[in-house]
DNA sequence: CATGGGATTGACT
DNA sequence: GTCAATCCCATGC
């Protein structure tokens, strides 16, 4: 049996993702996303877990958190301050309240179209945070609760280009509990990383 | 039912 | 550096 004559490879099985979420936050920078004819790189993820309370599973199982207790492998795309959808992977088994949260992109698929719905045209400024990569991409509240391994919002594996990143930590961004925790990874150096940047050097702190 | 707080961004002092 | 926009939802009365 032939692979399907697509140019994109198959997505990541639930497998991948039904994991330690920090090792999937960690695993995810150098992967793809793809989205209505749009598509980037991951460069920067964080992990949340309803073992802390800057994870909105802390609550416990409510109306909101229900994704986030569900199956591994599908979108947790929440409305931010009222105007931004940001867009998670639902982690570890059914029952844990856990996800990586994708905070920027490089892109590298129908740029043209994401600066069309950004209304910007500098690369840098499409997909360089996690309320503007769902604006470039197009992914909207209705896609809380789909598959990611079946669409519409794909997560593909690293490309050859990709295989072996280098992946820097940090503490996470915006948060006002937990926020010792350096459970934010980026991509080192690059320049579609949102602000304010890790650290590269003196990562004491 | 009223209130308050955001896993952000862009504009502005 | 400051700040408002804007809305979902958890919480408390």
């Amino acid at each position: 049996m032939q692979t399907p004559a697509t140019a994109a490879p198959p997505a990541l099985s639930a497998d991948f993702y039904e994991r330690p979420v920090l090792e999937v936050a960690r695993s995810l920078i150098g992967c793809t996303v793809e989205h209505a004819g749009t598509a980037g790189v991951i460069v920067e993820t964080e992990a949340y877990h309803d073992s802390e309370p800057a994870c909105h599973a802390f609550v416990g199982l409510t109306p909101r958190t229900r994704t986030l207790f569900g199956a591994p492998g599908r979108a947790y795309v929440y409305r931010s301050y009222g105007i931004h959808a940001l867009l998670n992977a639902v982690c570890e088994p059914e029952g844990v309240g856990a996800a990586v949260l994708i905070r920027a992109l490089e892109p590298f698929v129908g740029i043209e179209t994401m600066r069309r719905r950004r209304g910007l045209t500098r690369a840098e400024d499409l997909c360089s945070g996690p309320g503007k990569l769902t604006q470039a991409l197009g992914i909207s509240l209705e896609e809380n609760g789909s598959s990611l391994t079946s669409g519409p919002i794909r997560i593909g594996p690293r490309t050859d280009v990709w295989k072996t990143p280098a992946v820097v930590s940090g503490t996470r961004i915006g948060i006002t509990k937990a926020v010792d925790l350096r459970w934010r990874f980026c991509l080192a150096g690059n320049r579609h990383v949102s602000r304010p940047r890790p650290q590269l050097s003196g990562e004491r702190s």
